[in-house]
DNA sequence: CTGTTAGCGCATTCAC
DNA sequence: GTGAATGCGCTAACAG
């Protein structure tokens, strides 16, 4: 703390503002004077007050980082990843959980706005796209990722939701099933929404009807898995493949199938959604669809910085940032799923006598 | 940004010092002028300049978390636990990982440093004692936790290692068992030397010799763990049952397990360490030693904001903050593991003729 | 190329 | 009780 700025020009026997502009590398100073600023910093172990920097030229090195929690797998690597990314790039990382509550996201976009952020990347419930644009109207920089927000003019990364259902699906009836079940999230969720979709999209395109017996749609819980399971399984359906595409009730969904003694892939043909270790490890290893947590995570901080850029250059011009200004930044990219195959799908059985009557 | 304490002075007709000192409760205000304050910070919807009240006040809301990694389910556990704490008393988290390398953590401190952070939360190396030492002369609170630091004067939470190891291999003992393998962390590790050495005490407890034919220590590694099963098994010592206490090794263990065929826990009793959802739902479920990482995070966080207190009170005081002074925060807690049964555990089944020889 | 001058927004002396 | 003055540490005009 002793040592600041002043102490390092004294000792280098320049102005502060000297040392301050060798320090940032400017053109505009002689190769010896740098020399001896920067022989001093280093002798002095001097170190940048943030504050002071923040305070004056708006530029904090920190960046924000909301999402749901961290117990999701695809959310704690989402953060790992952008985390380490920033870093790299001299970033800090201020990380904060919301549990989807738009009024807690909201609040908590106010507050990284008070510690001046220099961008933020939201995971968020889609509804704060005013507070979002504010921070893009500031010159902060915004990214999206997994849930768009209608007026957001923000970037979004999103997953392929509905590809990778639809490629699920089609899978399960490349097999020969012909009763494939569906337990997905809320269709308030985009991601329950585009899941379902792709669900629908490849069933259809089989010439096959979407039987709402088959469908469960519900928060995403384990509880709401495990009673999901039970329901499917109740109505008799003729089930013979099943898409979990609800994540957090997946946890809810394996331990359900083997109370009710379901043999896997021999009764029923399983794919998950988003990979995680249990689903490599759970016997048989289930085939998911991989929603590239790293890769989103990745993508959403190579925009992030892409438009710290953009917006530094818009900034420097001293044109406004209006709102036709920063449409350009609006635009949505999508991180492809990927199908793992592993063991938990197969042809179905020779259906009994009963089922064939159907 | 447009709108400051100045701005909201010249609303109510004051002074900015008297704004802030109305903002802040100051007792030597009358209550009109307080009032009028108020609202006009209200109405115009004002928010503090954080990097400016940091850099006045040495006060910035900002507390760094440390640690390896957000994949582990303890540290991700903790890192939320102790967002979230934080978030209610005011304070925003700065998280960053150090791969369990102590040249990034160094560096990783000193940025934290450059911040102006009010506290740090420590899952370290146990290396950089002279660091964190460094911060709590600055004023700056300090909490380790899991990892000790020989010469640290933060306060350290750590696990009850020792005592769940003992407890777990108790209770293999206590179930007849005679052969108990052990897979492990290396020993420069605490957790691997004082889980360790809680199965060596129940070992001797029992009048029994620590066989180093039935144990494995390695890095903390999914591929270790399959290497250890391996290694274990074909040195054919007769093992019934198996405390796993490398918690990244048992991604490697539980498939290990299945590949050799061993049913579990007729062939085999098995106990982890460090709970999550994998092991609730592995079949038959197993048996854990629950570390109790949300307890970690709880008291750590009522720790470093004790200690918060206690250091701005001393600050207040005048009193430096010698190394005696704060020799009175150096000190170690627990939180004790607990040994969750579930149904990976039986009695070993009766030897087979070629064993009973040994 | 470099030094001088001015604040960024706030909290805290010191006067009255 | 309140206002005026000061400076936290730094960067960015503005002059030379």
């Amino acid at each position: 703390m002793a040592v600041t700025l002043r102490t390092v020009a004294e000792a280098a026997g320049v102005s502060a503002s000297t040392a301050s502009r060798a320090l940032h590398g400017s053109p505009l100073i002689s190769a010896e004077t740098r020399a001896a600023v920067e022989r001093a910093a280093q002798e002095l172990r001097y170190r940048p007050n943030r504050a002071a920097r923040s305070l004056r030229s708006k530029r904090s090195q920190l960046i924000g980082l909301v999402l749901n929690n961290l117990v999701n797998a695809s959310f704690h690597t989402i953060a790992e990843v952008v985390q380490r990314r920033l870093a790299d790039e001299g970033y800090q990382l201020i990380l904060s959980t919301t549990d989807a509550d738009p009024a807690r996201e909201e609040a908590l976009l106010l507050t990284l706005a008070d510690h001046g952020v220099d961008g933020i990347v939201v995971i968020g419930s889609g509804q704060s796209a005013s507070a979002t644009n504010g921070f893009l109207e500031e010159g902060v920089a915004v990214v999206n990722v997994i849930r768009s927000s209608r007026d957001s003019l923000a970037p979004t990364v999103l997953a392929g939701d509905r590809d990778g259902a639809y490629e699920a699906t089609e899978h399960l009836l490349s097999l020969g099933h012909r009763r494939v079940g569906y337990i997905g999230g809320l269709l308030g969720a985009d991601s329950g929404r585009e899941r379902f979709r792709g669900y629908s999209d490849a069933l259809r395109r089989h010439g096959l009807p979407v039987d709402e017996r088959l469908v469960v749609q519900g928060p995403f819980t384990q509880r709401f898995g495990a009673e999901a399971v039970d329901e499917l399984l109740d109505r008799r359906t003729g089930m013979t493949a099943l898409l979990a595409a609800n994540h957090e009730a997946v946890f809810g969904i394996l331990p359900g199938l083997v109370a009710r003694g379901m043999r896997i892939p021999d009764d029923l043909s399983l794919i998950c959604y988003e990979d995680m270790p249990l689903l490599q490890m759970w016997q048989p290893a289930v085939t998911v669809v991989d929603t590239g947590a790293s890769q989103l995570g990745e993508l959403a901080v190579d925009l992030l910085l892409g438009q710290m850029r953009e917006l530094r250059a818009w900034e420097k011009d001293g044109r406004p940032a209006g709102v036709e200004q920063l449409r350009k930044l609006t635009r949505t990219y999508r991180v492809g799923a990927q199908l793992v195959h592993r063991g938990s799908c197969a042809a179905p059985s020779t259906p009994s006598p009963s089922e064939r009557q159907r």
